[in-house]
DNA sequence: TATTTTCTGAGGTACGTACCTCAATTTGGT
DNA sequence: ACCAAATTGAGGTACGTACCTCAGAAAATA
């Protein structure tokens, strides 16, 4: 049988009042005591029985993700992972909630962060464009007590927060070397688009990217971001103009996760099969595009582990606990045609 | 608060007898009070509290899994990933063993199946070469009652058996979508080497890999493939000779995860770093590989994964409950010089 | 040594569900 | 309407841990 605190009390000579002490660090035991439970865990190999642990505790997490508005397919496959999170998780005790802000406004993302206490989350998933006023708000919700975890795009903060997504410079890096490799035997021009510049994901993906061109593929030269803001009309004009002024544009990269306008207005000025064309980010519309050969390849990182992730980054937070780097580490993934599966189920029932 | 067995009870305007009896599927209640019941849990959200279950129930899962023993890269980070299992799962009330046998004996493979009983082990992931003696233990072990999953690489059963690994077929494919978009203006033959060809997963890989280089890729070609059977001397004469006879080799796939004898042989006759080579899994030699351009890509399935997914189906059937197919899905991952991550960590402790 | 402070033990209740027994009630068949 | 069978209710114990109180023991201080 596996070992219980009651055994622990006995192998260590002490009570199980003790014992209880120790494990949930509580305050006024002798450090010698400390020890001597502690080995006798090690002796007998106790593990906490975490069912019995949370039945006990009573113990809820509350925790929200923190959404902009603004939305392209990515961050609605987003929320539905965070919907599919609410209803895995409610065995755990763990409750799942989202709200959204105006991603253009940082002063009602901080009025929003301000009015989080901890009686109402116990933990929140940011992600939000850095500004001044949300790392300030979010400064003092964890100051509150309020355990934070910077989601998918990371704020340069004064203070260390953990992040769950990708190295978005390793992500450009990784477009870089493709394009590079796709390009082989066709030097030339590629188009960057993206939908902002302002967004510090898109600049450190644009920094790898063009580390990478430079260093190891000359000719190849990538041309100045241009940025369509949502609008198709002038970046239509924009890329046509693009167009006729360089003949030699072998390829596209699309820096940001709203690829359509971008990919639209290429397609109507320049026949798209002729590039090798890499975006981000893994929609339904750019999964479309691998299938149909609009797009050679995609860089993507899983919606699905994003949240699941940042939910036990914040439950390990919660207890006190580090988390498990390694499995909270979020992979780039590279998207062609033939990895993208294709029913839904590879589980077979017998 | 969230609602009990006991709330349950009273809004289905039962006994809480009842209601446990109709939770558990015990026999002896009418069909209307399992609908009125089953009503009851829909009306008030009703989710029953794993935690109390799990320690009412005092059930523990015991799982093994099944590996050859011949062992490259591969299947070490298999074990790996399966301890960290074995101590990650304790307090999910969840045994992980492994055990390990001859590949090539499927004899002794079936009689380790049939020391296999339900009081040693609830489930059991497979992970073996396809012989009918083993097809015929794995039926006899299901029907004493003990789960099984395929894991891996899968056997081509009469009987449908849940199955946890990626498509390999599809790997192969996208194996060769890549070699075929390196190797644009590099027209010629392409080197196709494996361990053995009388393992599933390599056969499976080979002929995705063909079916996409016949259709779209014309301009290469595919040599039959070689098999090192680990034998570096062999290999080595076999593929110098290939070089000789052929001077329009571009490319090289290695179908097998034991990619070491293979690399080292070609290396000695040819000069790998002007031809585009891909490989399979993501091993420590492969990663080495990469990093100093003598792999171009890797195609690999993620271990922890594997082994996480397969214990996962495993309770699921063990609970009478069916496997979330969408968590299960293992991806192909495509890993290049600069998606292969660097630290252990980006998780960063404030 | 006397007194305070710190530490430890004993015993209890609670969490939500599983599973057991036995009695009471309802249902179905005749 | 009667009996047997099927169904339901009432009440209990158990799982392993958390957290509480209060008494008593040990250690530190004066």
């Amino acid at each position: 049988m596996r070992p219980t605190t009651k055994d622990l009390a006995k192998a260590a000579g002490v009570s199980l009042a003790t014992v209880d002490r120790v494990l949930n660090r509580r305050a006024g035991v002798r450090k010698e005591t400390v020890e001597a439970v502690n080995a006798a865990i090690v002796e007998i190999g106790f593990e906490r029985n975490i069912s019995a642990a949370n039945l006990a505790r009573g113990r809820r997490y509350r925790f929200e993700f923190l959404l902009p508005t603004a939305g392209d397919q990515f961050l609605e496959s987003l929320v539905a992972r965070i919907e599919e999170a609410r209803t895995a998780f409610v065995g755990e005790l763990t409750e799942v909630r989202f709200r959204r802000v105006l991603s253009d406004d940082p002063h009602q993302i901080a009025s929003e962060l301000t009015s989080i206490r901890p009686d109402t989350a116990d933990g929140i998933a940011i992600m939000a464009p850095e500004a001044p006023q949300v790392r300030d708000a979010t400064q003092r919700l964890m100051e509150r007590g309020v355990k934070v975890v910077q989601f998918v795009s990371g704020q340069p903060g004064t203070r260390p927060v953990d992040f769950v997504g990708v190295d978005n410079n390793a992500a450009g890096a990784t477009a870089g070397r493709l394009m590079g490799k796709f390009c082989t035997g066709h030097p030339g021009r590629i188009l960057v688009i993206a939908d902002t510049m302002t967004a510090r994901d898109n600049v450190e993906r644009r920094q790898g990217f063009d580390l990478v061109l430079t260093r190891d593929y000359p000719e190849l030269e990538a041309l100045p971001s241009v940025e369509t803001h949502g609008d198709l009309e002038r970046t239509h004009r924009i890329v046509r103009n693009l167009y006729s002024n360089f003949s030699d544009i072998s390829g596209v990269y699309v820096l940001s996760s709203e690829t359509r306008v971008a990919l639209q207005a290429i397609s109507e000025a320049s026949d798209l099969s002729t590039q090798q064309v890499i975006a981000h980010e893994r929609t339904s519309f750019n999964e479309e595009m691998l299938r149909n050969g609009g797009l050679d390849a995609v860089i993507a990182q899983n919606p699905g582990h994003l949240v699941r992730s940042a939910i036990r980054v914040l439950r390990a937070r919660c207890d006190g606990r580090e988390p498990i780097a390694s499995q909270e580490q979020i992979r780039i993934e590279i998207l062609i045609r033939e990895n993208l599966g294709h029913g839904p189920s590879r589980v077979i029932q017998p």
